[in-house]
DNA sequence: TCCGAGTGTAGCACCAAGTGCTATATATGA
DNA sequence: TCATATATAGCACTTGGTGCTACACTCGGA
């Protein structure tokens, strides 16, 4: 997996800032602009970031500060997690559980 | 600062695991009992988490995957951020914005 | 064999969080 | 001076989040 073009602008962006041209500030604007965009999750694709982690539906929730009743639902489709929740997600499904202890 | 009972129960059960006397699923349940409560947060102490991070309400919106004006409404104390946002923001308080990357 | 604990599913009702929008005020910099 | 970015403010709508109860299934232990 090679670098992505934005990923390399980004390495010249933090060179820049290391030679003194650019602005923390500006810096930290321009990693918001290139995080990782956040993905939709299915509901079976909440549900296989679970598994995979080996947790139950209510130990998942106790991670994620949530309650297990949310959990299902939206392994259920009923419904959907919203922003913040989404990012949690997303996290736990690039980097493991772990990354919330 | 030293280790709690918990941490040292913890580690105890650790080693049970690694002699293969507890199963998998039954140590990820101990962890999550064990998991750092998720501090509650004023709305100045959002606003801090913040600014420590050099990031304004819209950048810092960015990286919660929310709606800027969801952040400027927990920093005006006109409504709380829900289980996974306070999860995230405890997250930020303690490694870092860059923990969201 | 039976029982209890853990798990996942289901439905219901409430409400506050989240969102989107517009508008104002204040820097700050080109 | 003008444009941009920032923070604050208020309003109305929508829906995700929560809490509860109940039921079925599995599995290991008494």
């Amino acid at each position: 997996m090679d670098k992505s073009i934005l990923d390399v602008v980004h390495d010249s962006a933090k060179n820049l800032h290391a030679a003194g041209a650019m602005k923390e500030v500006t810096l930290r604007e321009f990693d918001a602009l290139c995080l990782p965009p956040v993905k939709e999750l299915t509901a079976a694709q909440i549900k296989r970031i679970r598994t995979q982690n080996k947790a139950s539906q209510g130990v998942f929730a106790v991670y994620l500060n949530t309650s297990k009743s949310t959990v299902q639902k939206w392994e259920q489709g009923q419904k959907k997690p919203n922003g913040p929740s989404l990012k949690l997600l997303n996290l736990v499904a690039e980097k493991g559980l772990e990354v919330l202890a």
